[in-house]
DNA sequence: AAAAAGTCGTGATGTTATTCACAAATTAAT
DNA sequence: ATTAATTTGTGAATAACATCACGACTTTTT
């Protein structure tokens, strides 16, 4: 909420790296360097350092970083500290995976409540979160500020809009609909016809063999 | 495969250009402006004047652009005429969404096989696309070169060696593993708790009020 | 037929992000 | 103790992208 100087693109990659770190510590390593990092995590090792520099200096010299002391940091800038919870519209396929995703367990983001318009789904539970029904979106939401919406899209615009006017601010879109948002709603956007898409025009016409 | 000119950013935004230009044209539309364009694709319309420009001049002055030309030349340049074949590795909850996204049967790529390691789905298929064993990649892939990598992250580097050494250069990789390839195959990634953590970073930190 | 409104294409400018490259500091080796 | 090897943090350079702003041209209105 304060020091607004870290760029978009780092805070992006911020997850990365705290993941990353997890597993390091997991692994009982001590030590690591913006080299070892950049291998790891397939990002140049000065973007690296720059990305950590926005919070100071967090390295030493000639040794690197401390897993112990970068993972406590990274926890704390992440607010790792306080649960965020959110909600799940769609238990499709694609929500069903969400629901399952046991990545998400290792930091404090918890799913807490997802919807569907499938009543033979309403009133079950996936992985421990309850399943209710869409039209309950109003009463159910309930303070929840994050949604990740993964309905068919021609349903994404109305529940947006119900999901906004209930307070929620952050919407994670897998719809292909460009929703339209107030303002201080922030949407980022997965699309993954268009990944597909996009990853198979640069396969045709930008080749790798010797960039 | 030849002019190596278009930004990467702009390549990006084509598939979505060229999905929003389809449904104009099934609407009827014949001419469309680029501010028109903006506000469905929300992108800044010199943007998208910007990204048109780099394959010529598409439009006319005081007019905008005419729908139906715009597709036909973006159907083209995004090698809507000729099929691509793409094979999806782990059936899971990830995976059957993208086996049963209708938006992939709108542009020539086509999912044509997929694998898993369930015994049970071996052998039967989703919306028509055969599921074989993960054992039998080797055999079955048969010059199949886009893969997407929906498998538990534990599998991810060892299935990427396979699908390497088959002649696969572009993967759509979901798992939350960092794979290694050569320099010759392309990688994109999508991380879903990342997506996740980072729009949670960015509504503690970057709030939009008035922005 | 003239004036007004609309729109593109793009040079110029501004913004953000990446990478180079090296002094300063630390650790490890001899 | 000295020397060699590491490795950070960052100023400066470069690169990639986005946006402004306006001339030129087209369409629409009066």
């Amino acid at each position: 909420m304060e020091q607004n100087k870290i760029p978009q693109a780092t805070a992006k990659r911020l997850p990365l790296y705290y993941r990353f770190l997890n597993n390091l510590n997991q692994q009982g390593k001590k030590r690591v360097s913006s080299k070892e990092l950049s291998e790891a995590v397939k990002v140049d090792s000065a973007t690296i350092r720059r990305d950590f520099s926005y919070f100071g200096a967090l390295g030493k010299k000639g040794y690197g970083y401390n897993v112990e002391y970068l993972l406590g940091f990274f926890r704390s800038t992440l607010d790792q500290h306080e649960v965020t919870e959110v909600a799940l519209i769609g238990a499709g396929n694609l929500g069903t995976a969400f629901l399952k995703y046991s990545f998400l367990k290792n930091n404090n983001i918890r799913i807490t409540k997802a919807f569907d318009a499938d009543p033979s789904k309403v009133g079950t539970d996936i992985d421990g979160v309850p399943i209710y029904h869409v039209d309950e979106l109003v009463e159910q939401l309930d303070g929840i500020s994050v949604a990740i919406l993964t309905v068919p899209s021609s349903e994404a615009e109305a529940i947006t809009e119900k999901l906004v006017n209930e307070g929620v601010n952050g919407i994670l879109n897998f719809t292909p609909a460009r929703i339209t948002v107030p303002q201080h709603v922030r949407v980022h956007h997965i699309d993954l016809a268009v990944e597909l898409q996009s990853l198979v025009y640069f396969l045709k016409h930008y080749p790798l063999d010797k960039e």
